[in-house]
DNA sequence: AACAACCTCAACCGCATCAGA
DNA sequence: GTCTGATGCGGTTGAGGTTGT
């Protein structure tokens, strides 16, 4: 076991040189077998890693960086309805991975949902930042569990409110719309 | 300028599920 | 039916950068 951990780079960050080759062995071999491919490519890797550097980095068409608002609005959306399912949320939103998007979530949204829900709640109370983490995951591991064990409810409830897009300006109205046709079963 | 505290995000880990033998 | 390896997912960690004192 230790030796394992000795041999491979685990931890380490990803060179130019580990892409290119990773890269290059994908585009021969395809996207499928790691553990062939990370033995191919010569890497010193494991073969869930390389996939998740395919996934999240080298992959085509991937977009880094500045989320929209409208995608920032979406996930909120997404987040509400599903939990969460941070691969299921990333398949509504074109070029974006899940890795990202709950990075996105635990550093951004979270906190912006957080602030909210005390200033509805009228609270003057006063948390850690550590205690604020706790409390946050421990939300959305209830949410997760209330929609297992009460899904038809649930979904209804979190349909009705994630459908509601009055007050939305036309330019939001019509980008959701393009993302509702990307997969008419969301429609209710 | 120096240090601490905080933030971000790439990467890893453990577990669950799937698929083929 | 069950065993085993591959794959996928969500949670967590830690390095590096940024901000505050």
């Amino acid at each position: 076991m230790a030796s394992v951990k000795k041999e491979l780079n685990r931890g380490g960050a990803w060179t130019a040189e580990e892409d290119k080759k990773l890269a290059e062995v994908i585009e021969i071999h395809g996207p499928k077998r790691w553990k062939t491919i990370a033995a191919k490519a010569g890497l010193n890797r494991c073969g869930k890693s390389c996939r998740l550097r395919w996934l999240n980095y080298l992959r085509p068409n991937i977009k880094r960086g500045n989320i929209s608002d409208q995608e920032e609005d979406l996930i909120l959306r997404l987040h509400k309805l599903l939990g969460n399912r941070w691969s299921l949320i990333a398949g509504r939103l074109p070029g974006r991975t899940d890795n990202e998007i709950k990075n996105y979530w635990n550093s951004h949204l979270s906190k912006k949902i957080n602030q909210r829900e005390e200033q509805s709640e009228g609270s003057t109370r006063e948390f850690s930042s550590k205690t604020k983490k706790r409390r946050i995951s421990e939300k959305a591991k209830q949410e997760v569990k209330e929609e297992n064990t009460s899904h038809d409810s649930k979904i209804k409830f979190d349909l009705d409110d994630f459908f509601d897009f009055s007050g939305e300006n036309p330019s939001t109205l019509e980008w959701v719309r393009k993302f509702l046709e990307l997969d008419e079963g969301l429609l209710p």
